[in-house]
DNA sequence: CCGCTTGCCGAAACCGGTTTCGGGGGTGAA
DNA sequence: TTCACCCCCGAAACCGGTTTCGGCAAGCGG
């Protein structure tokens, strides 16, 4: 016993730079409180009084204390953590955006205090079954769903498992659905009219991917901004289910060879725009003169081809961050019908569209 | 008393088409042992007689039990999930490959019964904070790295918080590395050689991003390329950190403009080629026949311009698999030397290389 | 002065796992 | 027969939280 000095720290403060978790029995020991009282003081229990639960929330700031969000999930059921499965298969119409849409998501959800499960699938079949596995796990408090489908599997699964979730886009039968989306329909309203105020009449229209909810939206926008111009629809000049480079180059060159041509062309989708391009070139005619293209989306690549192409922005980032905290929201208990919202798409005027 | 039929059934099998989860304590009950055994049999502890561990795990199968895995990450400290953070300020020189990149991972990942969590962070100094939390607060088990830069902050975090990760690229300092990386300095050797065979001289090389690993290893490659075809380097020809479509038409017309200009030109990034393409266009130059053009990535846009864009392609899905693999036997306590592999870039032979 | 609320907190059970410890029973050797 | 192992498994503590329950002290009315 030669010396006094007891080693009676047995947890070290330090561990190699690494600054050791503080746990709730930290907490109760500074306080000199128990944990029941520290954790109903944090979850803001009424049987707290003022006093207590200040002191309480003090220390945690002081400390540094956060509770381990897997520690508390064994009870409360619930992870902290929001859930987006990314299907594969679709084609790549949306690809160009996932970087910034996920930087978004990620952003407003640790905003929140959540995180972002990612998993993938390759075909539907797969993805329903993810879900499933998610959900049995309680990997996930609640579901982002990118691009609303029109017969959309995800929802049925999700509103019968009682799960929460969000929709990118919008829902026909919305029972239990609440979504962020952008206005496309708008959109291809002000394309038309946009058009028509340069003089145009035969205006063709390449619609987006028909599985998708967003396309019969964006017809009803064409529709209605025909209607608005007064101008007359000429069914020959519509063409749907396009979402690639080659199928813009495709259908733009079914329209171009019509024996009356439009003189302009808005796509619901960019790619199919950079494909009118191709079909533009090919047949020796000059876009922003001979021909106007709007397109939709707001990819990149618009910015690069010449003439820039003129088409409707969406910030997919934006979308992303409110996505998520849309769904934080609606785990939290707030009713779907609150958390229902729309977003304009902004109109870049670049090079691709002039009069008649 | 007047029912005899006491209903004794407390938790529902069924719950609204939902099964229940089956815990450890309904498999120790329906197989008449404690949940200290059914947990010792399933993770395999010695102790365990062969036919009890088997029992138990064919009732696993049977009840389709699986443990919560928050549930274990009290105890163990494992989450069974593994850590991502995206840069966003990152410029997208490997934005287009993200969700190949991302469905690899998540894929590799649940093969291997983990799941993906994901982050991201606009800055650097951000980035770190970021690591920090989700160390932190146990978020993940392991962290994947993309993209290996020179000097490695991430590195230099993880490595002293001795948390496991994996870089996406090679690191200098290899203490406590492992990785899966793409040999991009044999790729731009075979390019050399390639287009010595066909008779170039002057071979002009665009390299990309200086901050990155990447950078120092494929200009390697190209000299080793040069002194093994036997050919002088022209200091002149060599134009560094170029990683977008601007920058690569920038660079190229520098390079084009020179009083003996190359005759084919190298990029160790597919959009610096395709910036190429740009200047070519604008001095009235053909790819593949007045200038040879070789890219290296394998972005879809390469496939779509005139001359598709003679490229090496690397399989981004693979390796984000590979990388999820890596991570996972990391995490399980296997040494990094036998945790680093490499793979080689498949080269396109498409149009935009010709003889001299 | 007494009884009854009310406010506030501690004690303890619980969630679904993991891990340590100890002991019962069978076997082999003395 | 006894004793010492060894092979298995059960009991119980533990991880870091949440939640229920009960009780003490102060306040209030009678």
């Amino acid at each position: 016993m030669g010396e006094n000095f007891a080693v009676t720290q047995t947890k070290p403060i330090f561990n190699d730079r690494t600054p050791v978790r503080v746990t709730i029995n930290d907490m109760a020991k500074a306080l000199g409180l128990t944990k029941s009282t520290v954790s109903r003081a944090l979850n803001g229990y009424p049987d707290i009084s003022q006093t207590t639960q200040l002191r309480v929330q003090r220390m945690a700031e002081k400390l540094h204390y956060r509770p381990l969000s897997h520690a508390q999930a064994i009870k409360t059921g619930r992870t902290r953590s929001l859930g987006l499965v990314l299907q594969l298969s679709d084609h790549d119409a949306h690809r160009p955006f996932l970087a910034e849409f996920l930087a978004g998501v990620s952003n407003g959800a640790s905003a929140e205090g959540y995180t972002l499960t990612v998993a993938s699938a390759d075909d539907e079949e797969h993805m329903i079954s993810t879900y499933e596995g998610l959900i049995r796990d309680r990997k996930a408090d609640g579901f982002i769903l990118p691009r609303a489908m029109v017969r959309d599997e995800r929802v049925n699964v999700l509103r019968n498992a009682d799960v929460p979730f969000v929709l990118f886009g919008r829902q026909d039968d919305d029972h239990g659905c609440c979504w962020h989306d952008i206005r496309g329909e708008d959109a291809m309203r002000d394309a038309v009219l946009h058009l028509a105020g340069l003089g145009h009449e035969r205006i063709g229209f390449i619609n987006g991917g028909l599985i998708y909810n967003y396309a019969s939206l964006r017809r009803v926008g064409f529709h209605t901004g025909m209607a608005v111009a007064d101008l007359r629809i000429d069914p020959d000049l519509i063409i749907e289910d396009v979402v690639t480079v080659q199928g813009g180059a495709d259908a733009s060159r079914i329209l171009l060879n019509l024996p009356k041509p439009p003189t302009a062309i808005i796509c619901a989708v960019d790619r199919a725009a950079l494909g009118v391009y191709q079909t533009a070139s090919a047949l020796g005619l000059e876009i922003g003169s001979d021909l106007s293209v709007i397109g939709y989306d707001g990819i990149q690549e618009g910015a690069h081809v010449t003439p820039p192409l003129s088409t409707f922005a969406v910030d997919a980032q934006q979308s992303g961050d409110r996505l998520a905290r849309l769904l934080v929201r609606r785990i939290a208990g707030t009713r779907v019908e609150e958390l229902r919202e729309t977003a304009a798409a902004i109109f870049l005027d670049r090079g691709s569209v002039g009069p008649i």
